[in-house]
DNA sequence: GTTGCAAATGCAACAATATTGCATTTACGT
DNA sequence: ACGTAAATGCAATATTGTTGCATTTGCAAC
């Protein structure tokens, strides 16, 4: 299916007009291998739309499970597509985030299995973030 | 040890100079249950020191292993005094933080032990950061 | 105790990031 | 083609973090 389609589909499944700001933020989050930064899809964006329609873009992307948030060790907000079908409802990130600290790269390791976690009593869990800093793949070269 | 006291010798290790405003911060942060974001050490600083001597002093005192910074799961960063003797080089904060939903309180879970990562080829670890997010304890009662 | 100096602070200005209100435009079902 | 709610753009504002520089202060050496 071509990405147009896909992304057509994508929108009218959650409930989201299909304008093109929506369509090119879809893009980019789609050709990244990795989750970007506000800053860096602004900078990709030039022209395309206003800052302020970027935000709320992203806020409801967010909420209706297009999209999900990350924040990196330096406490950058990143974004990156989700993998499998989230929704309003289900919303689901689970799994580990890897930050470069040369690069600031922030990359989701689906590979690597989530440890399960036993909480104190009393606590109860709706989410996890587990995040790993170091230097990526690629830095080390 | 009287508390003072303590934070004095504290202080002296890391090479710190002992001033009202570090002592006030140490104090805050001794007391509270939880880790505390900026915005909430400033208050509770009114009067007694800078907004930027306040950022500038949670720099060195992060530098000098004497704190942790965290971000919860809405990013806002979120410091707490470090448990064990890091220092400037040997500074590590290896336990789970748990982000409450209701309170928006970050607390740090001593007792949950981390469980071990395998990461992929090519990558190297530094540092982890994980995090639960759900309903604390007290927003349950 | 006095002195000297680096460290720490305060202030002002600035920079970066995020939010709100409101008028206008646009997507899309009917 | 039309009507309406959703989405956008713009301006203003709020929040958060940083930088430069003059002044003050802690503290070690004398």
């Amino acid at each position: 299916m071509p990405l147009t389609e896909r992304f057509t589909t994508l929108l009218k499944n959650h409930g989201l007009k299909k304008t093109p700001a929506r369509l090119r933020v879809l893009e980019i989050l789609t050709k990244s291998s990795q989750a970007i930064a506000y800053s860096e899809i602004e900078h990709q964006m030039k022209a395309v739309a206003d800052r302020v329609t970027l935000y709320r873009l992203l806020i409801s992307f967010e909420e209706q499970g297009l999209i999900h948030k990350t924040f990196d060790h330096q406490g950058t907000a990143k974004y990156a597509l989700c993998q499998a079908n989230c929704d309003i409802h289900t919303h689901h990130d689970e799994h580990v985030h890897f930050n470069c600290t040369q690069c600031n790269g922030t990359f989701c390791l689906d590979t690597v299995i989530l440890p399960a976690i036993s909480l104190p009593k009393g606590y109860s869990a709706s989410s996890y973030q587990f995040a790993i800093t170091g230097i990526c793949k690629n830095c080390r070269g």
